[in-house]
DNA sequence: ATAATCAAAGTCAAAGAAGGTCAAAAGAGG
DNA sequence: CCTCTTTTGACCTTCTTTGACTTTGATTAT
């Protein structure tokens, strides 16, 4: 094993695996302590390799009983599709083919009517009160960050 | 659990729901002293966890015979819950509240996790790129918008 | 009645306990 | 060498715990 940041990686990995519930909760500095390396190198760690491409979602909680929590997530060929569509978004998005998008990801039961119905709301013009240039910049943004969400987030 | 407002948390909605009458009446010194903690601190986990956004109204005497007496909202009208909520948003809307009401919606089982995540998601700061007040006025729209559609997408 | 006293609960700010960020320094590979 | 990755540490933000002090209500003594 060639360094920290990969033995950590492997441990972390096994401790999901192990869990049996492809969750794991750590304490950063416990972690940090037990590989003798400062805290901040978890967030390296992590940074590099749980996430959300790599198939991971990471919660965390600061303050006393802080955590962090990693969650490994099922990501088949629903993978691949999303990040066509995110491809297809690019840096803006206009109502129209917002509304062609989400009609997509509906008749390929990727979310629910009323998921749809959520996301249209979120994406009219009505709702985004802001002018042109930057209100379908915004709807870019949206819509790609609700892919990510619906793509890491089936349990 | 990991920490005692958590613990205390979890209590006293264990106690709520056992009630079975959503109130439940405590006395402070009595719940410090079991949970071994400063009293005070039954103010801070009120004030964190059992909110207008959390669903939750509270009343209190001191004096003799003092109490505190937490009081779940009414959900059973689905509709007055989302105007209270509504209400409750008004014109701007920090993340860290919307965090709360969605966690209460949740709760509620008026939308599901899943919707509760895309919902996070569009209303995180990273996803609205806008300067402060603009943001927090844009996260109130859409929130606002999300819950007509919630309320008007089913029944 | 009034005042004094006791019995709650409320407030607030400081200290403590996590985790997060960022950029500089150090290493590894080509 | 030059570039990319890893390691480190100083500093930041968030959440929790604690305790001294305050306010309010009830009771008791004058």
């Amino acid at each position: 094993m060639r360094n920290m940041s990969d033995i950590i990686e492997q441990y972390l990995k096994k401790l999901i695996e192990e869990s049996g519930t492809e969750v794991v909760e750590i304490k950063r500095a416990h972690i940090a302590e037990k590989f003798d390396c400062v805290p901040s190198q978890l967030n390296y760690v992590i940074k590099t390799r749980f996430t959300n491409e790599h198939g991971y979602t990471v919660e965390s909680k600061r303050g006393g009983g802080g955590y962090i929590r990693i969650t490994k997530v099922e990501t088949h060929s629903k993978a691949e599709y999303l990040a066509h569509l995110k491809r297809l978004v690019g840096e803006q998005l206009s109502q129209q083919n917002a509304k062609h998008i989400i009609q997509s990801l509906y008749e390929n039961e990727v979310v629910t009517q009323k998921e749809a119905k959520i996301i249209s709301a979120v994406m009219d013009r009505e709702t985004l009160m802001l002018e042109l240039p930057y209100r379908d910049r915004l709807r870019a943004k949206i819509l790609k960050r609700v892919m990510d969400v619906i793509l890491y987030s089936e349990e």
